[in-house]
DNA sequence: CTGAAAGCGCTAACAG
DNA sequence: CTGTTAGCGCTTTCAG
């Protein structure tokens, strides 16, 4: 199927413009003056012959590579992909193509597996999306040699990185809560990328500061559809009435779960998510949550990576705080709750 | 940052093994037999030198490229990260590498540039998400000799092609909501690839097949939130009774709307969804739709993609029709509304 | 300003 | 089975 005319070389140009091979190289890197004249006759012999440089060749002597590698351990959550449009849109911007590569697991041997062929692509950079474990798994096989920066929720690594601060944006939603006049705030995590989460930390932290009970932690899978049972499980529960969930996808499982159970959010409890899904203001009730912009992280991230390539040492960190949103899933407690709670019976508003 | 040593080149291994540059290079490829022997010894040099051949060279001159392009408008809409999904998972058990390639307009030009760093990376394929203007447009614009394959709601392309039947499912819908008793379906637009969708000319087709009134459609942008300024609007008029939206994500919309006028969906207004968003089933009310295997239809294509690098003639396209979810998003239609519609007058329900 | 010459790291013939 | 000899398509010296 594919026509046998092969593709033209920088040779064929030079013959065709009646010039040097070298000279053709000018005119198309820009590296040193070529005379007007020469110059058009290149460039109509390059347009004559559809002539595009092959990147493989310009690479093997140039050392340059134009290429930029994303890892990441999934490419359709939304926080990913939206990081990832914020990538890529950065870096087509600067001349670099993005390459996706995925790591399932946080297994070492198939982690290495998994970026072993991306790294033997002449890669500028990298950028890993470390928000879970197979991404901080990535981050630690990475050769020492190749330049990467970090996507994050907590400031951590040694290597430099984008972050958009978690734990504070958690503690302020948790602070909110608390403020509304809850007893105390009840959190479903998200899989956790390490021993603990920025999101759970802040949790934690807000709590510690108001002398309020830690509860111990509901779990939940990416997957919002789990996190209905988890809502069911909450919803019969008297001592919950505050829920802070890992994310918003979470958080409408959770209030689905909840609405099942025959209970009202945010009349009997209270739950918000996290991120600002473009979903979450459309939710009934509408989700209180903390902004996340991940293109914009995305985007920080390759300003950062592009500085590195450039040797430049300067800024190694770029945080943001993620304002709150409040819409309305949280709100004061239901007296008649709490005090059922207090008192240990089990109150079905159903 | 970067220390100072140079990555190890085959010939550092050859060295260190004491074999020749080309015996390493048959162990590497596994292209001819080499004695156990030195087998062993190369093996261990390139343990011991964490080497790495250099996908430059390998493709510059053996012109086996192991990239796959994936050109899509937008890589972090819904179905859209899906099907990247689903080409990375197989692509890289097939040992390619996933590059990806936002084109964000239309316009020739715009295209061009977006698709020309990619063309200049030694590609074995690229895999085109036409399901938007822009996809339709890089697909036109892409040189013919790249194998390629394009991922589409409507088969109708030359280029070999993995389909999801929108137009069939589309149509199956709408008949649904007929059968329903609603004397017709109006319909809400995605921005379309083309003169028309699939899921527009299904819809169309079902009501003319059933000899019902063919309404003006309504159109929306990706955002599900300008979805909302539509079901209010739809709310307004008693005419409607039941909406078929294009995508999930605008019925979400769409209902918030119509809710927030004081209606109620299914009683006063049925809206039924497509794509079966992975929070659709959470919804309230959990939304009717169609089923769209997006990963699966990425990993088909690639498939098809392969078959076509591997030089095969053999299948060139892979239809696949979406089953319909029923769930309770649209139920039969309110009679008072019905007759409201008959007369003329505007019933509010709120 | 421009051409000639020399490789980048690797694989593809070809002898042995 | 293994080493030698040629390039792949390009950029980079280095003379002119």
């Amino acid at each position: 199927m594919t026509n046998g005319t092969k593709p033209a070389t920088i040779a064929d140009v030079a013959a065709r413009a009646g010039v040097s091979v070298p000279t053709v190289s000018r005119v198309l890197t820009g590296a040193a003056r070529v005379s007007p004249a020469k110059r058009e006759l290149v460039e109509a012999a390059i347009a004559e012959l559809h002539y595009r440089p092959s990147a493989a060749a310009r690479v093997l002597v140039s050392r340059k590579a134009q290429v930029i590698a994303v890892i990441a351990g999934d490419t359709s959550r939304y926080g990913y992909a939206e990081a990832i449009r914020g990538i890529e849109e950065d870096a087509r911007a600067a001349g670099y193509t993005v390459m996706i590569t995925v790591v399932e697991t946080a297994d070492d041997d198939e982690v290495d597996r998994a970026i072993s062929a991306t790294l033997t692509q002449p890669l500028a950079g990298a950028v890993v999306l470390k928000f879970d474990a197979p991404g901080v798994a990535a981050l630690s096989r990475l050769p020492a040699d190749v330049p990467v920066v970090a996507l994050s929720g907590v400031r951590d690594t040694a290597v430099p990185q984008a972050v958009l601060d978690e734990t504070r944006a958690a503690e302020e939603l948790t602070d909110y809560l608390l403020g509304l006049g809850h007893p105390t705030v009840h959190h479903v995590r998200i899989p956790p990328s390490r021993r603990e989460d920025g999101r759970t930390t802040g949790w934690r932290r807000a709590l510690r500061k108001a002398d309020a009970a830690i509860p111990p932690t509901f779990d939940s899978t990416w997957d919002p559809r789990d996190a209905v049972d988890v809502g069911t499980q909450i919803a019969k529960d008297p001592a919950v009435t505050a829920v802070f969930c890992g994310n918003d996808e979470i958080a409408m499982g959770v209030i689905r779960g909840i609405a099942d159970a025959g209970l009202r959010v945010p009349e009997d409890v209270s739950v918000v998510g996290f991120d600002n899904h473009p979903l979450s203001g459309l939710w009934s009730p509408p989700l209180t949550t903390a902004e996340q912009d991940f293109a914009g992280l995305g985007r920080r991230g390759l300003q950062l990576l592009l500085k590195e390539i450039d040797g430049e040492e300067s800024k190694r960190y770029s945080s943001e705080r993620p304002p709150l949103v409040i819409r309305s899933s949280a709100a004061a407690p239901n007296p008649q709750r709490v005090s059922a709670a207090a008192s240990g019976h089990v109150a079905e508003s159903a």
